[in-house]
RNA sequence: GGAGGGAUGGCCGAGCGGCUUAAGGCGGCGGUUUGCUAAACCGUUGUGCGGGGUAAACCCGUACCGGGGGUUCGAAUCCCCCUCCCUCCGCCA
C-alpha cells in the first residue's frame, strides 16, 4: 500500500517507480480523485463545526432550565447536506484504496532494470558442483527406486501435485525442518513460532496476497484462507501493534506446511515433488527499524545461505531484476541450489525487503525514544529454506551409484546418526 | 451448537444522552532533589484525517470509546446486525 501523500508530494517519482514495473502513469487520476476527496471533507468538517456549535447552544439552554431555544438555522436542514459530502468522501476513498492496493511495491534504486528472469543479476556462487562418474538422477527417480517417494499414492489421496514420503525419505524431510529451525534460532537469534496455517482475510490482505492474488490460494467453506508462507502469520504479528523501538529488530522463525493452487503455472515442473500445492518451510521474518531493514535483509539473506553452506550445497545469489520482484517487495534476492540431476539451479529460498508496503497495509508502527509514534517499521521475510525443495537437493547432490543417498553430516544427529539411505536389497 | 456476561487511550479502569476538551491509576518522556541507584515530588504524554507552517517543533479544525448501520438538534452512553473475548452447558483431539 502507498502513501498517497507521498505521491501527492511527488507524483513523477511515483510514476516513474509503477513505470520501472511495467506499469501505466496513475498519478494524474490518483490526485484528481483525492482533490476531490479533500474538498467534501472540507466541506463536511465544517458543517459539523456548525452542527456542533447549534446542538451546543440547545444543549446549554436546557441546562439552564429553558424550555426552548430561539436559533437562527435550523440544525436538522445539515443532515442532508453531511450526509451527501460524507458518502462522497467515503466513496471516493475507497475508490482510492481499490487503485493502490493493486499497486506494487516501489522498487530499491538498486534493482536491476528488466522484465523477466533473464535480467537478474548473479551475485555471487558459492561451493563447486560435485563431478559425478556415473549419470546423476533426478530426485525422483531416485525416491521411486527406494521405494520411498510415492505420487501414485498421493494422487489417489489427494490428486496431482502432491506425495507421500515413507521411511527414511520422510525421515530426512522432518530432521531438514528441524536442522533448519534449530540453527536459526540458535545461532541467528530468532524466535521459534508455531502459527495457524488458516487466516483470516485481513491478515491475507496485510501481507499483500489479497486482494489480487486470491486465486493462488487455497480458500476454506467457512472464509478462512490456507497461508502460502508462513510469513504471512508472521508477519501480521505486528499487525495494528505498535511496538517500542527498542524492542526492534524482532525475529520470527516458524516450520509450516504451505498450500498454493499453483493456479497459474499448469503443466510446469508436473514431475516430481518441485511445485506442490503442499509443502513445509521454515520461514524467517524480521520487523525492523526503517534505517535497519537495508542491514537486515543482507543479513537475513546470509542465515538462509548458511543453511546451505552447512548441507554443502552449491548455491548462488541472485538479485531479482523489476519484473522478477514480487508485488510486496522493494528488493529480493533468491538462492539458487544446484540440483545435478535436473542440471539446472533451481530457487530454494527467497529473502525479500519489503520495507513499509506491509506494515502500511497492516498497520504496524513504532514508537521512538520520545514516546510518539515514529512511523511504519519495516518488514523482511525470507525462506531458510524450502524444506521440500531442500530434500529434493540432498537428494540430488549426495546420490551415489547404487541408487543410495549419503546423508549430510550436519543432519545426521537428526537421522538417527545413519550415514546414508541404503537402496533396496 | 445452546444460555448468559463483556470489548473505553501503550496497559488497567471510571463514565451509561449535552458541563467528555474521556476522570483516576500504571507506564513513557522531561525536570527537581540526590555521592550513585532507588524513592519522592512537579510537569507532560492518544491516533487518524483535513488545513496552516520551508521542514522539525508547533498551531487550527474534525473524527475516533471492538466493526457496521440506525434513533436524535446532539451518541462512548439508546436500538439493530456482525466480530472477538470470558463463564456455564453440550460435543470433541
Amino acid at each position: 500500500m502507498h502513501d498517497s501523500r507521498a505521491i501527492r508530494d511527488d507524483p513523477e517519482a511515483f510514476d516513474a517507480a509503477m513505470g520501472r514495473r511495467g506499469l501505466d502513469a496513475v498519478s494524474t487520476t490518483l490526485l484528481e480523485l483525492d482533490g476531490q476527496r479533500r474538498g467534501h471533507l472540507a466541506v463536511l468538517q465544517e458543517l459539523q463545526t456548525q452542527r456542533k456549535f447549534l446542538s451546543r447552544q440547545i444543549g446549554d439552554a436546557k441546562r439552564r432550565g429553558e424550555k426552548s431555544v430561539r436559533l437562527d438555522v435550523d440544525p436538522t436542514t445539515f443532515r442532508e447536506d453531511m450526509e451527501l459530502h460524507e458518502t462522497e468522501a467515503v466513496r471516493l476513498e475507497i475508490e482510492i484504496k481499490g487503485r493502490l492496493e493493486s499497486l506494487p511495491n516501489i522498487l530499491d534504486p538498486d534493482v536491476p532494470n528488466g522484465a523477466d528472469e533473464r535480467d537478474n543479476r548473479i551475485e555471487k556462487h558459492w561451493g563447486t558442483p560435485r563431478a559425478f562418474d556415473f549419470q546423476p538422477r533426478q530426485h525422483f527417480e531416485l525416491g521411486e527406486t527406494l521405494g520411498m517417494m510415492d505420487f501414485a499414492a498421493a494422487a489417489k489421496l489427494s490428486g496431482s501435485r502432491f506425495v507421500v514420503l515413507r521411511g527414511p525419505l520422510a525421515r530426512l524431510e522432518r530432521a531438514l525442518g528441524q536442522f533448519m529451525l534449530d540453527l536459526h534460532t540458535h545461532e541467528h537469534g530468532y524466535e521459534e513460532t508455531s502459527v495457524p496455517l488458516l487466516v483470516n482475510e485481513p491478515t491475507m490482505y496485510g501481507t499483500g496476497q489479497l486482494p489480487k492474488f486470491a486465486e493462488d490460494l487455497f480458500r476454506t467453506t467457512d472464509g478462512r484462507w490456507l497461508i502460502p508462507t508462513a510469513e504471512v502469520p508472521l508477519t501480521n504479528l505486528a499487525a495494528g501493534e505498535i511496538i517500542a523501538e527498542k524492542r526492534l529488530p524482532l525475529r520470527f522463525t516458524a516450520l509450516s506446511e504451505c498450500f498454493r493452487s499453483e493456479a497459474g503455472s499448469a503443466g510446469r515442473d508436473t514431475r516430481g515433488m518441485l511445485r506442490q500445492h503442499q509443502f513445509r518451510k521454515v520461514e524467517m521474518v524480521a520487523l525492523t527499524h526503517p534505517e535497519e531493514s537495508a542491514a537486515e535483509h543482507e543479513r537475513m539473506t546470509r542465515c538462509a545461505e548458511r543453511v546451505l553452506e552447512l548441507l554443502d550445497l552449491p548455491y548462488r545469489r541472485v538479485l531479482l531484476c523489476a519484473g522478477d520482484t514480487g508485488f510486496s517487495a522493494a528488493k529480493t534476492f533468491d538462492l539458487e541450489v544446484w540440483l545435478p540431476g535436473q542440471g539446472a539451479w533451481r530457487e530454494i529460498s527467497s529473502c525479500s525487503n519489503c520495507r513499509d508496503f506491509q506494515a502500511r497495509r497492516m498497520g504496524a508502527r513504532y514508537r521512538g525514544a520520545n514516546g510518539k509514534v515514529a512511523g511504519f517499521v519495516h518488514t523482511l521475510n525470507g525462506s531458510g529454506l524450502a524444506v521440500g525443495r531442500a530434500l529434493i537437493a540432498v537428494m540430488e547432490n549426495y546420490q551415489q551409484a547404487d541408487g543410495g543417498i549419503a546423508i549430510p553430516p550436519a543432519l545426521r544427529p537428526y537421522c538417527d546418526g545413519n550415514e546414508r539411505i541404503a537402496p533396496p536389497a
